[in-house]
DNA sequence: AGGTCTTGCTAACACACGTTAGCTTCTTAT
DNA sequence: ATAAGAAGCTAACGTGTGTTAGCAAGACCT
C-alpha cells in the first residue's frame, strides 16, 4: 500500500498543498484533475480526502498563504523610516524573490484565484485591492517629495505588480541568467523607470 | 427559432469566435462550457457545431488571428530607418493598443495558449520565442549604440511584455484614467527604465 | 411556388470529473 | 499483544462536459 512520505514537521496535507501547487500551475486550477494530483502525490484519487476537504481548499490554502506574506511585509515596508524610492525597491525585491523562490504558490495565487468561491473570493479581491491601494500610496508620497517623476501611481503599481510575474518566463527558459542577475537587471529597469530625473 | 444576428461581411461563426473570446477571459478556457457559450450567442450549444469543428478550433483561431497581428507589426517596425529606442517605443504602443481595442482577444491568447494542442501548441510556442527574440535584438542594438543602459535584453523583454498585460487590471477597475492617458504613462516609466541618462 | 442549402432543435452518447461509502491495512501507544 | 486511530484501497454515485445523429424550420434562388 503506497503511503505518502513525510518528514518531520511536514504534515500529508502540506504535501498535497505543494504537489497542488505545481499541478495548478502546469496546467491550471480546472484543468487539473484530483485523479491527477493523486498521482503525483503517489496515491488513489479518494485517499486525498483523508486529509483535504475539497479540491476548493487547496485553492484556498495556497492563495491566501501567499496574500499573508504579502501583507505581513508591506506592513513592514510602511512603518520604516527610509525613503518612498526605497521602500519601492524593498518592496520589488520581495516580489522578485518571493516569485524566484515561491515560484509555483505564488504563481498560482496570481493567475487562478478566479476560481476561488464567495466567501473566499470577495475576501481575496479585497485584501488584493487594498494591497495595490498602499502601494500606489507609498508611490504618491514619493511624487509629493519629488523622489518619483508625475505619473499616474495605479498604473505604476500595475506595470510593477505584473512585470514581476514576467518571471514566470524566467523559469521556463533553458538559458537563465542568474537570480541575483535577474533581480538587478529587474530593479535597474522598473526603480529606472520612476525616478525624477 | 433563434438565429445569429450578423450584420453583412461578419460570418455567424466571427459572431460566436467573438464571444468566446470574452467567455474564456472571463472564466478561463477550460471552465467556459460550450454551453456557456451557445447561450450568450442565443443559440442551443449543438447549433454551434454547424459553424465550429471544435472548442480548440476556437482557441486556434483566438491565439493565431493575435499571433499574425504582432509578428506583421514587428516585421514593419523592424524595416523602419528610426533609432532603436524609437522603435521600443513603435513596439509598446502597438502593444498596448492591442491590449486596449482588442482585450478580450489578446488576453485570451496572452493566458490561455497553454490549452492548445499539438501541433498548433508547438506552433505558437515558437513564434512567441521568435519575436522575444527579434525584441530583444533590437533593444540590444540599442545598447550598442548607447541609446539604452546595459542591461539584459531578455530580462527587459520579459518586463515589457507583462507591464503591458497588466493593462487586463487597468480594464478591470472602475475609475478608469483615460486610454490615452494609460498609454503615456506606460510609455513613460517603461522607456524611461531603458534610456541611457 | 418549389426545391435546395443553411441553420436550428431535441435527444443522446461516452467520458471525465469531484466526491462519498465501506472496508482493509498499517502505525502507534498502552 | 492488542486496541484504536490514521491512512490507504476499490467501487460507485451523480453531474457536467464536448460532441454526434437525425430531423424540422427558415432563408434564398429561380
Amino acid at each position: 500500500m503506497a503511503r505518502i512520505k513525510t518528514d518531520k514537521n511536514i504534515s500529508r496535507k502540506d504535501v498535497i498543498v505543494t504537489k497542488a501547487a505545481i499541478l495548478f500551475r502546469e496546467k491550471g486550477f480546472k484543468a487539473a484533475s484530483m485523479r491527477d494530483l493523486a498521482e503525483s502525490v503517489g496515491v488513489e484519487a479518494a485517499s486525498l480526502y483523508n486529509h483535504i476537504k475539497s479540491k476548493t481548499e487547496l485553492l484556498h490554502e495556497l492563495c491566501f498563504s501567499v496574500a499573508n506574506r504579502f501583507m505581513h511585509q508591506i506592513d513592514a515596508i510602511e512603518a520604516e523610516q527610509i525613503s518612498s524610492i526605497e521602500k519601492v525597491e524593498k518592496l520589488l525585491k520581495f516580489h522578485i524573490n518571493e516569485m524566484i523562490h515561491h515560484y509555483e504558490e505564488v504563481y498560482v495565487s496570481d493567475r487562478e484565484w478566479k476560481h476561488l468561491a464567495d466567501p473566499y473570493l470577495s475576501n481575496f479581491q479585497n485584501q488584493r485591492r487594498i494591497y495595490r491601494k498602499r502601494f500606489a500610496a507609498i508611490i504618491e508620497t514619493g511624487i509629493r517629495n519629488k523622489e518619483i517623476k508625475k505619473i499616474d501611481a495605479p498604473t505604476a503599481v500595475l506595470i510593477m505588480l505584473h512585470a514581476i510575474s514576467g518571471i514566470e518566463s524566467w523559469h521556463r527558459s533553458t538559458q537563465k541568467i542568474s537570480a541575483t542577475e535577474l533581480e538587478e537587471n529587474m530593479i535597474t529597469i522598473l526603480v529606472g523607470g520612476l525616478v525624477h530625473k
